[in-house]
RNA sequence: GGCGAGGUAGCUCAGUUGGUUAGAGCGCAGGAUUCAUAACCCUGAGGUCGGGAGUUCAAAUCUCCCUCUCGCUACCA
């Protein structure tokens, strides 16, 4: 064992298992033959080596031997738990249930309906327990409906290292909320362009700042900015009306059309950065129609035409807004409040004309801050604050020696000494040669800090001995004494020290 | 050890059943512009598609071997 040290010990014990076996042909054909189309490779991998190869299934222990977690609800089966990924899954109903309750509403069709689709959004490392064993548990119950789809994600990285809680190698989200306040959308929009759909993917505050600063800002923020200003400058936020469309105009309504069902089809099959990056197109597609039509320009020649330009301007705005809710949904309300838009719905979205005109706009502040370089050190820093608690923490124990009583230690005689004289011993790569002053006296002393310590370093330092050890010669010269270190986990030695000097010959007790 | 998923421009990723000079966003360089949070818009550079061998008129894509990363693991394939 890691933490004591002891040799495991091998048991009997008695345990409770699942027979897969008996679900092998169900789930071979329920997995592999009706979901080879729609469920991802990496998904579809795992089942398969799970039953396609060897015998296929085997008998699974669904019970551990620990005084914690769910106990067995069986007779003769005290000290008898669940193994977690028996009961966790279940767990998931447990918690439609309670939700169900709280709202007054009935949980069974969430379970139960035929038109229910239930879809595990999980890690990699959970695919075989939501794919195999929890469906097998629902099958033998009967009545429950089976994962529709189990779009399992690869793993998502922090700069570089696993994210762990347990390290606090992570970003919290109170922590987040705190210190960005209002600024949920960015972290959204990052991990969800980031997401680790097809492999392992990195979060870093590099990137989180590069996404919201060229993409938020730049993009985004900037052309529905841009929009509701020019509206504001020349109609005094009131949105113009539309006159006679020319072609570059009816080519951007044409193609608005079709981007919520773009989207939605990205997003059915779960592939959101694809979704997420179209959304984003269409703001690129704004900005392009202002740099094009250049409506600042116009309003010197042609209030007419700049009338008609804002107005679509506008309405790609409003658009914008409906689209990217499932992505920004805070920054989706803003808009909806800004354009006065009500019980707005997907289904609106790639109509042209959503605003009509001579509706006042409201007030737009910047949608997305800029994220300077300090805010994004300091989050890195922190993260490196935590990566030395943990590499402290980290020291390997040294299991505790066995008691002893307080006469053992009083025969100890240790003091603080001065060192006078150092040299290294020659021929020896190890042994430093010591004169110290122990305070009755001077002493010499062989300790093994050569590989540590310049002996020049150690001249005129304090550090503490154990002065009655027995002399022992080494090298043929006699210690008479040991002086005592301190080695952290890579074995380096560190001096104790007083922490301010004393008269050598301090009893140490 | 076994199995699974990955390895494509500096970074993050697309590449549908093998088919013309391998694509996108960001970054970078140059240009243009000034309505906008110096943002937007245009142009461009940059890749022997992890390495090797093979099949084919044709390979990022198919086959075999090797290698690196991550995950799962039941002395199983």
């Amino acid at each position: 064992s890691k933490l004591s040290g002891r040799t495991p010990i091998l048991k009997d014990t008695t345990h409770w298992f699942l027979d897969l076996a008996r679900y092998q042909d169900f789930l071979k054909k329920w997995v592999l033959e009706e979901h080879g189309d729609d469920w991802k490779n990496n998904v579809l991998g795992q089942c398969r080596s799970w039953l396609e190869a060897g015998d296929g299934l085997q008998a699974r222990s669904m019970t551990r031997d620990l005084d914690w977690g769910i106990p067995v609800p069986l007779p003769n089966a005290k000290g008898k738990a669940l193994y977690v990924w028996f009961d966790a899954p279940i767990g998931y109903i447990s918690a439609t249930k309670e939700w169900a309750k709280d709202k007054g509403i009935d949980w069974e069709p969430y379970w139960k309906d035929k038109d229910t689709k239930l879809v595990h959004f999980i890690g990699k490392d959970n695919i075989v327990f939501h794919c195999i064993i929890f469906p097998a548990i629902l099958k033998t119950h009967g009545g429950y409906i089976l994962p529709d789809n189990v779009p399992a994600n690869e793993f998502l990285n922090l700069e570089g290292d696993k994210i762990s809680t347990s390290r606090n190698w992570a970003v919290w989200l109170h922590e987040y909320l705190e210190e960005f306040p209002g600024q949920q959308d960015l972290l959204r929009y990052v991990l969800t362009a980031n997401a680790p759909e097809t492999k392992d993917n990195d979060f870093t505050w590099k990137d989180f700042q590069t996404r919201t600063n060229s993409e938020l800002v730049a993009i985004y923020g900037n052309f529905v900015n841009r929009a509701v200003v020019l509206t504001q400058k020349f109609f005094d936020g009131i949105v113009p009306a539309r006159g006679e469309l020319r072609g570059i105009d009816e080519e951007l309504l044409q193609e608005l059309e079709g981007f919520p069902e773009k989207i939605a089809a990205s997003i059915e099959r779960f592939r959101f950065r694809e979704a997420q990056g179209l959304m984003m197109d269409l703001a690129r597609m704004g900005n392009k129609y202002l740099a094009d039509t250049e409506p600042w320009k116009e309003v010197k020649t042609d209030v007419a035409r700049t009338q008609t330009i804002l107005n679509i301007a506008l309405n790609v705005a409003a658009n914008l807004a409906i689209l990217s809710e499932p992505f920004l949904p805070f920054t989706a309300q803003k808009l909806y409040r800004t354009f006065g838009m009500t019980a707005t719905s997907w289904s609106d979205a790639g109509n042209g004309n959503l605003l009509q005109a001579n509706r006042a706009l409201g007030e737009i502040g910047l949608l997305f801050m800029k994220i300077e370089d300090e805010v994004v050190e300091k989050q890195i820093q922190k993260l490196e604050n935590a990566k030395k608690m943990n590499e402290a923490a980290d020291l390997p124990v040294t299991p505790m020696k066995e008691l002893i009583t307080y006469d053992d230690f009083a025969k100890l005689d240790m003091r603080v000494v001065t060192v006078l004289e150092a040299e290294a011993m020659p021929k020896s790569k190890k042994l430093l040669k010591l004169k110290v002053d122990i305070g009755l006296g001077h002493r010499t002393v062989l300790s093994g800090v050569a590989e540590h310590f310049d002996p020049a370093f150690l001249v005129g330092k304090q550090v503490t001995m154990l002065i009655n050890l027995a002399p022992r010669s080494m090298m043929g010269i006699d210690s008479e004494g040991m002086i005592l270190m301190a080695a952290d986990k890579d074995g380096k030695l560190k001096l104790l020290q007083p922490h301010e000097v004393t008269s050598p010959g301090s009893v140490i007790s």
